[in-house]
RNA sequence: GGGCCCGUAGCUCAGUUGGUUAGAGCGCACGGCUGAUAACCGUGAGGUCGAUGGUUCGAAUCCAUCCGGGCCCA
């Protein structure tokens, strides 16, 4: 009863769900788009625009996806989403890095060790393949799975042959021009897994080790010292067995040195380091040796500089003091016993003083009979040995254990050793490249803006690029050796029959055909004429193979094209893929491949801290998408400002889900309102509410303002600005406003279908602006819309960007600017009813704001533009019976009781006429 | 230890070249509605702007130091 008036009124009716049940809904939308063949559909509705793309950074083909890099793809999809609903030719060609030590790594473990020493090189690359290429499948589907769009079909692999082919087409160029030579360097060298490690394949971790005091009795000692006994220049170290290859003691220049009476003994070391030493020496008596007013007596290092010392290992052989402006006051002695073939710094010292870099230890780890009388023994088991030879010596002052951090293998975890060994480089400075690269850093538009300084200042101070590899999975470096001389062979025709070879057979035909079989006869070593060559076994570091994607993605398929408009990765990259694509481009095309780069930070936890098993606080992308949806996980990764580290907790998961169905319910609130409305039914501007063209006004902005931040990359203002409109436009005024004239009114009423205009206007406009990024609802959405508001579009991801109410709002410009003026003020004046309203309420006086009259008092300048509106209008905005206006010092509300009684059918407070419903529900009734 | 970066309400973000009682939305609390209903509307309480010191008439905004965090490197 009461209630019948309901079917008169045009209540919101639609199909579409509430309830998102995204993890449900989502792969049906992904069967749909495959149908419809979706990717090339949109290319095709872009053949001929402006082109961009974005090339995509490989994926390393190991393991699941994870946060970080389900954000990277879902921020590359929402970016060539945008862009390709935009007008722009978008092809995006999804891609993986295949080769390297982790797969190689667990594919040995996987096949154990007893199979692996059975096993032929050829073979093992067999099952790498088939490894990598599985967890291409797996994170094929998971990327997909995401909403991710692109070439699945046929993503670029490293392993492929054209992209091998490719590397060595950049190789080749880069050799030609001088950059590669092979060279004898320290390098982190893992003796377990026979292998030079790159920086990025070096983890770093505590460790126990020695810690040795060590006498090298010097040759030539200031008389000052030598006066009061025996002298030696007392070092520290940690690493006993590098002794053999000592050559050198370094001193920090401007301290002060000191010699130390121990024992009939003057041990000279920096004075700040005197106390500290004693007492882990355990010296229980020692003095300074003091000059004739009673002082210490105080060298300067660099007056050491130059005097001779006994090497402590090697009979007969004499080492030198030189200084540094490395060694530290912090710890050891201040005297730092160097070897340039065991250490980075040791190296760069001993160059700049002309020493050599003798390295007695070889590929297993074992002495060479450089070792001395340690000589086939293993440095891992050296040590104690060492120890004791010393301590008979005599030259051992002190002994025990340390903990520090130490660098170790990423692949066993175990200590490596560094250890100087031939390797090919790619040299930096011989031919300009470094200063090439920074002129080129200079062309590119890095964003957020810190990131050119990363990538300059990492350029700047990288030392030369050593991209050998002694491992089996990956790509050869492609050159050659003679077995009689040893002369590298290397020339245009072999790097083209290197690069025919890689392109119809692959790079495994480098460890199965012998070099005679597909090198042309006439190749011969240049120095001695044989033709007996053997192909070199190292392969090349992965960082260059991702590197030359530029040419073995972007050159060579057909809807790429080089220089990419965009590279997107992680931070990290500006070490990794940013770097190695810079320096192969520039290395062999003088330029940059890309014209902009854009740098996320890291996935981290609520707390900002990094992921990781061991705290336990590590968020599956899978298990997000099982529970809140894909289109959950793009939301949060709209949402975030990516220039900082980017969080994620269930905290956060939540509230973006709470976000999307805000934005959901709006959009189903928009669509159960047009059941009835088709386009023939759209009201002109002239014929609109003010309202209307008001919210029109409104739309139009927020298309402006969203469209702004997607062309700036802030999309993280396109979720706060749509979220915003929906809730606060939208939700809590427009549409609040409006449900009067939707449910009351006549059906085909100028007032209803003028609202439905301005609703069907905001739903097109906004499905558009938030499909990049909700794809999947934004798809559901669409199709749920009356066929004849979808334009004759399929899809809404090929419906192109909202163009329609900016150009009705542009002819009304300077209208629209007098309502954005005049409805701030009505808005201000709305939140003082409201609030008043509110009072009200508590005060038991008015229920819903229907039952209230309002009497506003405000200054003369707000009561203008509230009367230049009609006072239904104004009562209308407000949601209650009536407005009276008074002229005051305000604004201040006051609240009545509405007078009139309750419309049974619009529930309005009215004068109620005969046929016991107010004015207008008569006349609708009327029809 | 070095380079780059970050630290505004429980959460996500605004805070223009330093200028009045630091904002928004969400969440939360309380209330309304029951014709967007596992929705919708309203009101309210939440911040010593990481800390300390300094520059200034005035600093979330500039400087220094420290604390916490991230990436990269040693």
């Amino acid at each position: 009863m009461g209630n019948d008036y309901k079917q008169t009124m045009n209540l919101p009716q639609t199909e579409f769900p509430m309830r998102a049940n995204l993890a449900k809904r989502e792969p049906e939308w992904l069967e749909f788009w495959d149908q419809i063949d979706i990717y090339r559909r949109s290319l095709e509705t872009n053949e001929g625009g402006p082109t961009f793309i974005l090339h995509d950074g490989p994926p390393y083909a190991n393991g699941h996806i994870h946060m970080g890099t389900a954000f990277n793809k879902v921020f590359k999809d929402l970016i060539v989403k945008y862009k390709s609903m935009r007008g722009y030719w978008s092809p995006y060609v999804p891609g993986w890095d295949c080769h390297g030590q982790p797969i190689e790594h667990q594919v040995e473990k996987n096949l154990g060790a007893k199979k692996m020493k059975e096993i032929s090189q050829a073979d093992l690359r067999v099952l790498c393949r088939e490894y990598a290429m599985k967890f291409v499948q797996i994170q094929g589907d998971e990327f997909k799975r995401l909403g991710v769009r692109g070439d699945f079909e046929e993503p670029y692999l490293t392993l492929n042959k054209s992209y091998e082919a490719g590397d060595v087409k950049v190789f080749a160029e880069m050799y030609r021009r001088g950059m590669v030579y092979k060279g004898r360097k320290p390098i982190h060298w893992c003796y377990r897994c026979k292998t030079a490690l790159a920086e990025a394949e070096i983890e770093y971790g505590n460790e126990t080790s020695d810690s040795i005091y060590v006498k090298f009795w010097m040759l030539d000692a200031p008389e000052v010292f030598s006066a009061e006994g025996k002298t030696a220049v007392l070092i520290w170290t940690t690493t006993p067995w590098t002794l053999p290859a000592n050559v050198a003691v370094t001193l920090a220049p401007d301290a002060d040195y000191v010699g130390v009476v121990v024992d009939g003994e003057v041990l000279v070391m920096a004075e700040a380091l005197v106390a500290p030493v004693a007492e882990t020496a355990g010296w229980d008596s020692y003095e300074l040796v003091r000059d004739a007013a009673g002082e210490p007596a105080r060298v300067k290092g660099v007056k050491l500089q130059g005097l001779r010392y006994e090497q402590p290992v090697h009979d007969g052989v004499e080492g030198v003091i030189i200084t540094g402006d490395h060694v530290e006051l912090s710890t050891g002695t201040g005297a730092v016993h160097t070897a340039p073939g065991h250490g980075e710094e040791d190296y760069l010292v001993g160059m700049k003083f002309g020493l050599p870099a003798p390295m007695p230890v070889d590929d297993h780890g074992v002495f060479d009979e450089g070792g001395g009388p340690f000589a086939g023994q293993h440095v891992d088991k050296a040590n104690p040995v060492i120890i004791e030879w010393l301590a008979d010596r005599g030259t051992l002052a002190a002994a025990g254990k340390t903990s520090h951090s130490y660098p170790h293998c990423w692949r066993c975890k175990k200590p490596v050793i560094f250890r100087a060994t031939e390797q090919w480089f790619i040299s930096m400075d011989k031919t300009g490249l470094r200063d090439a690269a920074l002129q080129e850093i200079k062309a590119v538009d890095w964003v957020p803006g810190w990131s050119v300084n990363r990538i300059n200042s990492m350029v700047t101070d990288r030392p030369d690029w050593c991209i050998s590899r002694q491992r089996a999975w990956g790509v050869p470096i492609p050159v050659f050796e003679c077995v009689k001389c040893g002369e590298t062979v290397a020339d245009d025709t072999t790097f083209s029959a290197v690069e025919e070879l890689f392109a119809t057979e692959g790079a495994d035909a480098w460890f199965t055909r012998k070099p005679s079989e597909y090198l042309p006869k006439s190749v011969v070593c240049p120095r001695c004429g044989s033709d007996e060559l053997r192909a070199e076994s190292d392969i090349v570091d992965v960082w260059f193979e991702s590197g030359v994607s530029h040419t073995s993605v972007l050159e060579a398929r057909d809807e790429l094209r080089r220089p990419a408009e965009l590279y997107l990765e992680g931070s990290d990259q500006h070490r990794g893929w940013f770097q190695s694509s810079l320096l192969t481009s520039v290395g062999a095309y003088d330029a940059a491949p890309f014209k902009t780069v854009l740098t996320h930070g890291f996935i981290v936890d609520g707390d900002g801290r990094k992921m990781s098993k061991s705290l336990g606080n590590v968020v599956s992308p899978m298990d997000v998408v099982a529970k809140y949806g894909a289109d959950t996980i793009r939301l949060w990764a709209a949402s975030a400002d990516y220039s900082q580290d980017i969080s994620v907790s269930d905290e956060i998961l939540e509230r973006t889900s709470e976000a999307y169905r805000r934005i959901r319910n709006t959009f189903r609130f928009l669509l159960s309102n047009l059941y009835d409305f088709k386009p023939d039914d759209a009201v002109a501007w002239e014929d609109m509410p003010e309202l209307d063209r008001h919210a029109l006004v409104t739309l139009s902005d927020l298309v402006d303002r969203v469209t702004k931040s997607y062309d700036e990359w802030k999309f993280h203002q396109v979720y706060h600005a749509v979220y915003g409109y929906c809730g606060t436009e939208l939700s809590s005024f427009y549409l609040d406003v409006l449900k009067d004239r939707l449910y009351a009114d006549a059906a085909d009423s100028n007032s209803r279908r003028s609202a439905q205009t301005v609703m069907a206007s905001v739903l097109v406009s906004l499905v558009r602006l938030v499909a990049p990024i909700l794809s999947f609802t934004a798809e559901e959405i669409w199709q749920y819309m009356p066929v004849s508001l979808r334009e004759g579009m399929e899809s809404v991801h090929l419906a192109g960007w909202p163009t329609t109410v900016g150009e009705t709002v542009a002819e009304h410009a300077g209208e629209a600017t007098a309502l954005r003026v005049d409805y701030a003020v009505v808005l201000e004046v709305r939140e003082a009813v409201t609030k008043a309203l509110e009072e009200a309420r508590n005060a038991k006086l008015v229920g819903k704001s229907q039952e209230a009259r309002v009497i506003i008092t405000a200054p003369a300048e707000v009561l203008d533009v509230l009367k230049a509106r009609d006072s239904r209008e104004l009562a209308d905005m407000f949601i209650v019976s009536a407005v009276e206006l008074v002229e005051g010092t305000g604004p201040a509300v006051e609240v009545a009781p509405a007078s009139g009684e309750k419309c049974p059918r619009c529930w309005n407070f009215r004068e109620i006429g005969a046929d016991g419903v107010c004015d207008r529900c008569a006349s609708v009734l009327e029809g």
